[in-house]
DNA sequence: AGCCGGATCCGCT
DNA sequence: GCGGATCCGGCTT
């Protein structure tokens, strides 16, 4: 891995707050990363990566600084940057963005009209501003076609708090995993998840 | 071979 | 605020 890049070797929970700030190029659209989640790996009940390895999630285990793209709910993609060294599976998930170039392009991709704040606001529409697919799956972000450009300096002010959308992950959501810069418009709005109800209530 | 639920989003109320 | 969309991965049978 090229040496801007050597802050991703460490496990995601220590890389997540130095991604913000960082910005993501490619594809005509420039993004400065606001909002992201923190995946521990083998450990952590949240993780794709809690049941071992399998063909979906063996990008995880691989080096770091590659993309780990997935699908979801059977219409969305998600991306994370894979952190740790060689053979963890740690991950942090990209949720929210700031379209700072090529905004023209995001919006053409998206099939609902929204505001600019709303443009990469949630991961899987992360994924549709930067032009990121399924195939993107393991691509290396410093040869491209998406690089990362590390953070100039860290955000002067990091907020933390519970995950969101992770249901069944076995009270990780006492664990301030997810980070964001505070205040700032992109950052998606969503809620915890409040886990369904699995029997109807009986009395 | 089949089932279940999901690291979500959108549109309607 | 809520439910539907829509299909794949991973586990059970």
């Amino acid at each position: 891995m090229s040496a801007p890049l050597d802050l991703l070797e460490r496990p995601s929970i220590e890389v997540a707050p130095l991604l913000l700030g960082a910005v993501l190029h490619g594809r005509g659209v420039s993004m400065r990363i606001t909002e992201v989640e923190a995946y521990l790996g083998e450990l952590d009940p949240g993780s794709h990566a809690f049941r071992g390895r399998t063909r979906r999630n063996a990008v995880m285990y691989g080096p770091p600084g590659h993309l780990y793209v997935y699908f979801t709910y059977g219409m969305h993609t998600c991306a994370n940057v894979v952190c740790s060294p060689e053979g963890t599976a740690t991950a942090v998930l990209l949720r929210a963005g700031e379209i700072v170039d090529g905004a023209d392009l995001a919006r053409e991709r998206r099939t609902t009209t929204r505001s600019d704040a709303d443009l990469a606001r949630g991961p899987a529409r992360l994924t549709v501003a930067l032009g990121i697919a399924l195939s993107d799956d393991g691509d290396d972000l410093s040869s491209g076609p998406i690089t990362l450009e590390p953070a100039g300096r860290p955000a002067p002010e990091v907020a933390t708090g519970p995950r969101t959308g992770v249901s069944g992950a076995g009270g990780t959501d006492a664990y301030p995993w997810r980070f964001w810069i505070p205040g700032d418009p992109t950052v998606s709005p969503y809620k915890k998840h409040s886990p369904k109800r699995r029997t109807p209530a009986v009395r």
